[in-house]
DNA sequence: CGTTGAGTTGATGGAACTCAAATAGCGTGG
DNA sequence: CCACGCTATTTGAGTTCCATCAACTCAACG
């Protein structure tokens, strides 16, 4: 059980270690303003900037584990990390998948051990920023503070989407409602959402869906024969994403 | 749809108004020392605190709507407010349930008109905390910050905690579940946990659980056959905790 | 004493799970 | 490039769990 971040230690599963310098990838990142690294990079702010570390993760190599002590946030810059539930001891269900330019261990703020591992589910690269550093920064600004806040809402946000996704709808529903989100998700940081590949397996996609995988896979078939999706493995193409709404709304 | 608090205006359905005088009730509410009028009444640090109004709601009353601009916390005194989700218009599912002692709208901070309604259960007693007042406080204290984040994170935390219960297990271990958690609740806040009152109907519980209103009263009756609680209406004693986490855990 | 609404119980069907078998990808080595 | 083996995915058949619809109980109330 490592301790993340804040010193030298490395976590387990972490490959290599790049030097915080090109910025590249950074355009779409989720942080916006809060990194000054990335979002003013020469503007002469980067000493008041936050400390930022980037790893790099093999496949199925974890970033934190269940009962780390989480000191950091963590942002995703390529592949997909899958967050999974372990609060009762075993590896349980998906939580969620953080694609590139999105956080992962803000509700670590709330409990100090953590109860989620975060897995690469392919390789990946991932930003690592100190706590202490928002700290620092937020002491200078107060907008910080409130933008972390916002970030921290949101986060709870999406755990609500998630609920209402898997609790009232069925499965027909769930699939196509995680399609669509996978979708708006990429869009939102400049990737065509119409033609994308899955990262995670079927078994991932049931997990984080409550369902099982041969489930998840008689939608994907319902849905490629109502003409609303095409699928061949992972690569996913929606041919009609008005009517996979409908199909979500309506389960 | 009026705005909420931050004003003179009130919503639909507040009975009455308090003068936020006696602090009774206090001891368990989980601003904690947020509330400095709480906490401190008399310390002289009074004029630091957080400025607050009380007010009652009378059973199925609104303490805010859909489309409402949030711009308070509200923390129950004593009653029952449910949440409901309405993101998709139409009066959804239930979403929790705040008990005295507890806070809501915390996750309006990420939306600024608010997706989700408060109602009353029960006649209840809320604080109404304005947003600004936090912002005023945080700016002389960064501690306040801090706290406010780890508020945040923990409604988050708790969002999880209800996506694990519905999406993971059975009707049986729902129901369990929810009645352990209410137990758990009530205790931390000074209430007897063995044997406690309903404030909510079985439609609200099944709402909340993603079941219907039938399965939630065969399953109280399975527990009852059981021995595991004795349920009379309203009227719930749990006769084996251990027995029911059993239940909750092997579903 | 009849009415009303919440809650319980019973009977039935359908959606999703389970187990099992078939098929499709995909990397490896010949 | 093709054959091979491995795994992931799909498909099929039977079962289970919960939703649905309907009848019934019970307590509160006029």
């Amino acid at each position: 059980m490592g301790l993340v971040a804040s010193g030298a230690a490395t976590t387990t599963g972490v490959v290599g270690e790049d030097p915080p310098s090109a910025p590249a990838g950074c355009n779409y990142c989720g942080l916006g303003r809060l990194c000054f690294p990335g979002q003013l990079a020469g503007d002469g702010q980067r000493a008041h900037g936050l400390r930022i570390r980037r790893i790099r993760l093999a496949p199925g190599k974890a970033l934190y584990r269940r009962g780390d002590r989480v000191e950091s946030l963590f942002m995703v810059r390529s592949g997909c990390i899958r967050e999974t539930d372990e609060s009762h001891g075993a590896p349980g269900a998906i939580i969620g998948f953080a694609l590139p330019g999105e956080m992962l261990s803000l509700q670590c703020l709330a409990e100090a051990p953590s109860t989620t591992s975060g897995v690469a589910v392919t390789a990946s690269h991932v930003c690592v920023v100190p706590w202490e550093s928002f700290c620092d920064l937020s002491r200078e600004s107060p907008q910080v503070a409130t933008d972390l806040v916002r970030l921290v809402a949101e986060a709870a946000a999406a755990a609500r989407e998630l609920l209402a996704m898997t609790r009232d709808r069925n499965a027909l529903g769930r699939v196509s409602g995680f399609l669509l989100n996978l979708s708006v998700r990429l869009q939102k940081r400049g990737v065509r959402g119409r033609e994308f590949r899955l990262a995670m397996n079927r078994d991932d996609i049931a997990s984080y869906l409550g369902l099982r995988s041969e489930t998840v896979s008689r939608c994907l078939t319902e849905l490629f024969r109502r003409n609303l999706v095409r699928v061949r493995a992972k690569r996913v193409q929606i041919l009609n994403p008005a009517g996979m709404r409908k199909v979500y709304h309506e389960s």
